[in-house]
DNA sequence: ATGACGCATTTGTCTAGGACAAACATCTGG
DNA sequence: CCAGATGTTTGTCCTAGACAAATGCGTCAT
């Protein structure tokens, strides 16, 4: 009956919301209401913590968190959509991501990549990357906003889908002809599925690609494209990302920087940056494609 | 001559030290002690984040903080091991791991990449996985707190070594043999290599793993397992990670599990970890496959 | 000499409420 | 219909105190 409590600590780490905001809205807005253990510790049920991860989940999705803490649980229950009406895809040209989709939706992991592998197979890793992988990406990520998707349900889509494209690249010739590419994220930003669709598009252009997995602190990130001598250092930026640290945090690593390093950021999370000095915002896998192009022209194998 | 300063924020993301104990440590010790904005909040000089960098790095090799803290610059420097003597390892059997490790320290990637193909052709995978990934795993955290590796060489080897044994674990049949093991880690533990090569083991038996990569939630965790008919889940704990967390976080995550499902710990982190109800304690990778081999006798086929 | 126990110190995390600036929405005038 | 001013919302930072868990150390017994 004693259902799991947890204290404030795993409730920031479940939820993603922070200790000063879990308080502050207690004191602001009277939700959440935790108990108290025998130290005066907040205590949370396990009931409002899943309302915590709702609440959160609408907020990515837009919603203000004044009208959904103040709103009472069924109202807040009926805003998440479900699963709005499964879309029946025609199945029209040749690339459904339903299909696929579905596969996962099923726990079916080996069957989820034998499909893909066929897929690749079939369109080749350019069009593999820029017509399936990219827009499954996009359709997991408004699965997991509209609540149809687990997240451990994304962690695998994630996971497998991670180790197509790195064995993909991998069977790549190690490009020697074009720019050294830094490929990193910075601190809090973990996702890594952009960054390796942008390093299979430029591997297959030939460019030497240094990939440096996620979350490197800035300073490192200088120091790494001075000991690689990188050309370029591209960082990518999920949609998740708080865009309000974006500017400062490309700012600073602009100063870090040497003048002839170019700085490439893209991802999700740029859309609505602002453009700024000294950085390329990449908005598209197309765009990043160009920028290449153009970064070859302006230097001339010598 | 204005050398860049960091907030708050900014510090605990380089440094890995919490804001609550920045701000206790200055209050305490006396340092950090860094200025203020015009609104009254933190400034850290970029000379004060360097040094609570190797403050970082002490603790972790078991300093206490005090000591530190009060010590002056020059001392702490000191203390710092810039390379204790390579342990001239006496290249006891076959695999010496300071010739690849090399390469990495060269920034040859692709070098790196070519000499481990050609380990993992002559070895094959157990060996390779137990006879020269592991080592080196441990020697690159040996080398990390001690100052001889920089953040974005560890970082380059972690990535490229994920690849090779994703690669290596892509090639095998899936398994349809053994339980169903679902491999992961709990929130803040994000180090996956040691799941990679359980995985890697564990796929080579037959068994049928799961991969969920990193840092899932509790609860979450759980429905995987429902869901995917889980006979075993598998976290792994690197030595990083809090010690004293570990078996409350265990425990709750027994709670969420249906009884018939085994929960297994194993990675650097539970060395020193009490052992429990209902939790199987796996120090080595030697272990962890005699607990699979425990499991099927107790589990024959039916 | 070595291992176990208990006490003292160290150290991180929690608590409380106050303040403020940046982000956002809404209203007003061109 | 767009631009700019004004008001509200909301997250982060601040101080300062308390306490428990982890760690180190001294004592005692074997």
């Amino acid at each position: 009956m004693n259902s799991p409590h947890f204290n404030i600590a795993a409730v920031e780490r479940d939820t993603g919301l922070s200790k000063d905001v879990l308080r502050m809205w207690e004191r602001r807005y009277g939700f959440p209401t935790p108990e108290r253990d025998g130290n005066g510790e907040r205590s949370y049920p396990a009931a409002q913590v899943e309302r915590l991860r709702l609440i959160k989940r609408l907020m990515d999705m837009g919603h203000r968190p004044g009208k959904l803490l103040a709103m009472p649980a069924d109202e807040l229950a009926a805003l998440a959509p479900r699963r709005p009406a499964p879309t029946a895809r025609p199945t029209s040209g040749s690339e459904d991501p339903g299909e696929v989709l579905a596969l996962i939706k099923q726990h079916d992991g080996h069957g989820y990549q034998q499909a893909m592998l066929q897929r690749l197979a079939r369109q080749g890793l350019q069009s593999f990357v820029q017509d399936t992988v990219a827009p499954l990406t996009q359709r997991v990520g408004e699965a997991w906003e509209d609540g149809s998707f687990e997240v451990f349900e994304e962690h695998l889509f994630t996971e497998l889908t991670k180790r197509l494209l790195r064995q993909a690249i991998a069977a790549l010739p190690g490009g020697a002809g074009g720019p050294r590419i830094l490929l990193t994220s910075v601190p809090d930003e973990s996702h890594v599925l952009g960054l390796l669709m942008v390093e299979a598009l430029f591997s297959l252009e030939g460019a030497e690609c240094i990939p440096l997995g996620t979350q490197m602190p800035l300073m490192e990130i200088g120091r790494a494209a001075t000991a690689h001598r990188a050309d370029i250092v591209a960082l990518s930026f999920s949609v998740a990302f708080p865009q309000r640290q974006i500017p400062g945090l490309l700012q600073q690593l602009r100063l870090l920087l040497a003048p002839t390093v170019e700085l490439w950021a893209g991802g999700g999370g740029v859309r609505r940056v602002a453009r700024q000095e000294g950085v390329h915002l990449l908005h598209t896998l197309d765009e990043a494609l160009a920028a290449l192009t153009d970064w070859r022209q302006a230097h001339p194998t010598n």
